[in-house]
RNA sequence: CGGAGCGUAGCUCAGCCUGGUAGAGCACUUGCUUUGGGAGCAAGACGUCGCAGGUUCAAAUCCUGUCGCUCCGACCA
């Protein structure tokens, strides 16, 4: 490709409405440009880079044996209402309407669709198991779209999904697909990590996401400095506390105390009454679709909504209002608990399973509960996992304390076992001519979130840093004389030819431009390797082969397309 | 949906407080010079100041409404 052919609009001064590198790098290099809110052109640069991260994904694919299909964009909402997500999933439909004024969804993923088509096709134990996948436009009414690429109304997904007969099968579907996302994410030069993850409205038994380890990431990402555990915060879990308080403590009874204005955590923890947060009950009250549950945790602990949702079984809850507190407890914020009250369902935090000498609201406006022992005063129908794992949290696996980092998720692989298969009769005869509804899974890659995660990841100051294999271009010339007649611009125009010749992506820079603008743009836009030829050199018989972030060195002129063919293998 | 900020040339922004002929830098066009890290000089083109009302002799500027964008939060496979 020659420059004044390709069109690479790049921008000397950041636009305002970029925040984060990658954003900022996207629009300056040319990649992309914005139509509005959440809405991106791919520039032509920013598809080969696109096309090339599908063609890995696709390889990665095949190997893995999975095959390729393409969905329909838009889906009836029948089948919506037969998996039951119609109600769970609606916040995110885009929803249109036809000239009957029928109703349709813009597919914000695609389990209902394949598991419609399964369904149909595969009846017989013998025609399992199956792997197919597609890589499709998707539509999400995201609440606020952000960052680009990152969170879009719209952008491309490879989404995977497996039928198997059987927990095993589907159990090495799974591995099958963890194993190549390790691949994929590695061939677009990416450092990927596989962490624990909370499953979410997908529904499902267990799930990994691929994580890209960045500030500006959207998730937290727990994890063991050994190596031995990560997960999503909404996931994570660390080593079981010790229970509160001392055998002598067991003993006392509950005693009620005056506590004029307190009505926090912190107040309590103060002198005069020095009550640490981890000898305090904290009681949450919420509405769990329509009901009132209370839910406890250690006053030094937060509640973790993911875990909630597990436990309920529903994701249907929010705070419960001062109304609906007062109502059910007949007592206000800040004096609250859980001591003899049985008319509500009460979750709470193994963390305080055991607890002794424990201190807790009254239910009665300026007094509160000392010497409280969980097990005998507090009637717990759930002891469950509710708490919000913080760094320095002890290590579940290894007990060495846990970090926390921020990262984005380019990746999710989701064990989804017969949630969609039974609801929308994807069921086969077994050997022993038994119905048995299909094992699932589901495996999803955001394409174009992926694209900004190794910008996210891959940059310096100067711009991008493109991996060889899926940069733009891999080979930007740079005469610096456009001359026709100048030895520079033949030589620059032989290298070109001989490179094509060899089937690389290489682009000469044939701007009648000054030596600083090419420069510039060629470091902004992050060709891995650039050929240098100028006067100064080339009366040496010599021409630059400079790696992007990297050193550069002189070759002779005759040398420098296998230097470069050199560098470029070795680079993948 | 709550909070904050911003909408003026293709891009980055000034002007607004204190109403009075629409500005700068970069980019663009033409010419000359220049040519190893975003050149110089000269000439030129580019705007219904987001939109709609209102106040006023007069509105980019003041008031009201509205739309859009960005950020934070809630939310999110």
């Amino acid at each position: 490709m020659r420059w004044t052919h390709a069109f690479l609009p790049t921008l000397r001064e950041t636009p305002a409405e970029a925040e984060i590198i990658s954003h900022k790098l996207l629009l300056r290099a040319g990649i992309v440009r914005k139509l509005t809110g959440g809405l991106y052109t791919f520039l032509p640069a920013g598809v080969r880079v696109l096309r090339k991260i599908e063609t890995i994904v696709r390889e990665e694919m095949n190997r893995a044996g999975a095959l390729e299909v393409l969905m329909p964009a838009l889906q009836p909402p029948e089948i919506w209402q037969k998996s039951g997500r119609y109600e769970t999933a609606s916040d995110v439909f885009f929803r249109v309407k036809d000239r009957a004024r029928k109703e349709w969804i813009l597919g914000p993923t695609h389990e209902e669709v394949i598991t419609t088509l399964v369904a149909d096709e595969l009846n017989s134990y013998r025609q399992f198991p199956r792997n197919f996948y597609q890589i499709q436009t998707k539509f999400r009414d995201e609440i606020r779209p952000r960052f680009g690429l990152m969170r879009a109304k719209e952008f491309i997904m490879k989404d995977a999904y497996s039928f198997d007969c059987t927990d095993e099968a589907a159990q090495s579907s799974y591995q099958k697909m963890y194993d190549a996302y390790t691949r994929i994410f590695k061939r677009c030069g990416l450092k990927a990590v596989p962490v624990e993850a909370d499953t979410g409205v997908m529904g499902g038994k267990f799930s990994h996401e691929f994580m890209v380890p960045a500030e500006s990431g959207e998730n937290e990402v727990i994890y063991c400095e050994s190596g031995g555990y990560a997960a999503n915060v909404e996931k994570a879990t660390c080593k079981p506390f010790e229970p509160v308080g001392t055998d002598a403590e067991a003993a006392l009874e509950v005693e009620k105390f005056a506590t004029p204005g307190v009505t926090t955590i912190e107040d309590l923890a103060r002198e005069p009454y020095g009550v640490a947060a981890q000898r305090q009950v904290k009681t949450l009250v919420y509405s769990v679709e329509s009901k009132i549950v209370l839910i406890l945790l250690r006053g030094d602990h937060s509640l973790n909504e993911a875990k909630l949702t597990g436990a309920l079984g529903t994701a249907k809850f929010r705070p419960a209002t001062g109304e609906e507190i007062f109502e059910a407890l007949k007592a206000h914020p800040g004096s609250l608990g859980a001591v003899g009250v049985s008319h509500l369902p009460v979750y709470a935090d193994l963390a305080l399973r055991n607890c002794r000498g424990m201190t807790t609201g009254a239910n009665e406006e300026g007094y509160h509960l000392r010497h409280v022992v969980t097990a005998r005063d507090l009637i717990v129908g759930h002891w469950v996992d509710l708490r919000t794992v913080k760094a320095g949290d002890l290590c579940p696996v290894t007990g060495e304390p846990l970090k926390v980092r921020r990262a984005i998720e380019v990746g999710h692989v989701f064990k989804l076992g017969t949630k969609y298969s039974l609801a929308l009769d994807a069921l086969f005869l077994d050997e022993s001519g038994k119905q048995q509804p299909a094992v699932m899974g589901c495996y999803g890659i955001g394409i174009t979130r992926t694209l900004q995660a190794v910008i996210e990841q891959r940059h310096d100051a100067d711009g991008i840093l493109w991996p060889v294999s899926i940069a733009p271009y891999t080979v930007c010339i740079t005469p610096l004389s456009m001359d026709a007649a100048s030895a520079v611009c033949q030589l620059a125009e032989k290298i070109y030819a001989d490179l094509l010749g060899r089937g690389v992506d290489v682009i000469l820079d044939d701007r009648n431009d000054r030596p600083g603008v090419k420069f510039k743009d060629a470091d902004l836009i992050g060709f891995p390797v650039r050929i240098g030829i100028g006067e100064k050199s080339l009366a040496k018989g010599e021409v630059e082969v400079k790696q992007r972030g990297g050193a550069m060195t002189l070759v002779k002129a005759e040398n420098a397309v296998s230097a470069v063919l050199e560098l470029l293998s070795a680079c993948e």
